[in-house]
DNA sequence: TCTGGGGTCCTAGGACCC
DNA sequence: TCTGGGGTCCTAGGACCC
């Protein structure tokens, strides 16, 4: 529970983390505008550099339609590897402010301030706040907006109110000025349905929502979001800093380049996604009870399809094979966009339950043979002779398996990154985060001497 | 403009049980 | 013959977040 008198909570939100990791790596890249998403037909922008926000380029939106407003943008894969390096880094940073970290993704975290210093005011909060952003910047390079307050909702607003590299702390007693006249669509929760729903009965400010009927509310919105964005509104808002929640499901999902219909190909591309969904859920000790399938059809309507087990799984083959049988029960003529599995109701289990799993798995060996991958699935034999596949998914690999932006090195020029891939070439830039900017050259796209590559190291000493 | 991939939480209806 | 109230589990769909 948040001190509501205190402004103990610190909401901490990287500036336009993936475009900014990459413009730390890439010196031609830097001031530029860079995109990093979806790079094909159906890809979507996960973060734009500010540059590139100028021609209004955002995120979500369709890279197709980031490529016609800026046509000259760095558009970029995506090195997660490399992002989750350095937020690793930024996390240790802020526990040092503090035990009670709540990581909510990869640049976003609440650090509740409270656990590790007594007497706190807004002056002593901003500065540690102060502290931390220089910390995060002389570490990795980056800039971070951070914002103070009493409680998540408000450090979470104010971290985002002046991006970037940016500092707000809120004292409570001004708190109520500075929420009223902000449009409601800044309350985490709040999107363009609830937002439109609001603005219907003339709710267009945090100050309207804070006055509004609390019955029209729940009518409206239902019970658990009424009663919750009431309170927010109203500066109320006692949720915990909790550190380490426990994951309730895993999923893994593709979007083809092309609709689907043929099952054969469904079906290989669902063993292959819960391959790794089980592959995610063993590595981390888990299984759950409950097999999810998820379609969304050419005209992007989505269902799902799930079913529960009297026993948690987290085998490939128990999943592949509920999945496909609830994707046998899906019509799939019309074509589908998007595939996806993921098992949920997960749980720690107790030796019994191992047991009876053990059982089950030999009860599944008698019936159906040994397990092996190669004759379990029909798909990979009967698809050289069946039709031809029909689609890729753009995520994998594009031609030549060279990503825009993945890192690589070449036996002759040393380290480098791809800047693009097709018709048999591939261009690599030669430089890394502390060289000057580096030339460019083109190869074969299956040269020997060209390599796949750890993404650079970071020194924070060589850094301006 | 034409919509990713990974998640979380909530609602509502029906089955089933007491 | 027609009727209750509450609780839990399951399934499906949807809003929302980064």
């Amino acid at each position: 529970m948040t001190d509501p008198t205190r402004p103990g909570v610190m909401h901490l939100d990287l500036d336009a983390f993936f475009a900014a990791v990459e413009q730390r790596d890439k010196p031609s890249l830097r001031g530029k505008p860079v995109v990093v998403g979806g790079t094909g037909g159906r890809g979507v922008v996960a973060t734009a550099s500010y540059e590139a926000r100028v021609f209004g380029i955002g995120s979500a939106m369709p890279t197709a339609r980031a490529r016609r407003l800026c046509p000259n943008a760095a558009y970029l894969a995506g090195r997660f590897e490399a992002y989750r390096a350095v937020s690793h880094e930024v996390m240790e940073l802020a526990h040092e402010l503090s035990p009670l970290v709540e990581p909510l993704s990869l640049d976003e975290a609440f650090v509740d301030l409270t656990a590790g210093h007594d007497d706190l005011d807004a002056e002593r909060a901003g500065a540690v706040a102060q502290r931390f952003r220089a910390a995060v910047r002389a570490r990795t390079g980056l800039t971070v907006s951070v914002g103070v307050a009493a409680s998540k909702l408000v450090a979470k607003i104010a971290s985002d109110l002046r991006k970037p590299d940016a500092l707000v702390v809120v004292p409570p007693a001004e708190q109520e000025a500075l929420l009223s006249p902000l449009s409601v669509r800044r309350i985490p929760g709040v999107g363009t349905v609830t937002g439109d729903r609001l603005a219907r009965s003339g709710v267009r400010t945090i100050g309207d929502l804070a006055a509004a009927d609390e019955g029209e509310l729940v009518r409206m919105l239902g019970k658990a979001h009424g009663t919750a964005l009431l309170a927010y509104a109203r500066g109320v808002d006692p949720r915990p800093v909790v550190p380490e929640r426990e994951a309730k499901s895993v999923s893994a999902e593709e979007t083809f380049a092309v609709d689907l219909t043929d099952r054969r190909d469904l079906g290989e591309r669902l063993r292959r996604m819960a391959d790794r969904v089980a592959a995610r859920l063993t590595a981390s000790g888990l299984s759950g009870r409950t097999v999810t399938i998820k379609v969304r059809r050419y005209d992007f309507s989505t269902l799902n399809r799930s079913r529960t087990l009297p026993h948690a799984t987290n085998t490939a083959r128990e999943i592949t094979r509920y999945a496909g049988e609830l994707l046998d029960a899906v019509d799939v003529a019309d074509g589908v966009r998007l595939l996806g599995v993921g098992v949920s109701g997960l749980g720690e289990f107790s030796q019994a339950d191992l047991l009876a799993e053990l059982e089950d798995e030999l009860e599944d060996e008698l019936e159906d043979g040994p397990e092996d991958p190669e004759e379990a699935g029909d798909g990979h034999e009967e698809g050289k002779e069946g039709p031809p596949v029909s689609a890729q998914p753009y995520g994998p690999p594009a031609a030549g398996g060279w990503r825009p932006g993945q890192d690589v090195a070449h036996a002759g020029f040393g380290p480098g990154w791809v800047q693009g891939s097709g018709a048999g070439r591939v261009t690599v830039r030669f430089e890394g985060p502390h060289t000057p900017v580096g030339r460019v050259r083109t190869f074969r796209d299956d040269d020997p001497d060209l390599v796949p590559a750890d993404p650079p190291a970071f020194d924070p000493g060589r850094w301006p």
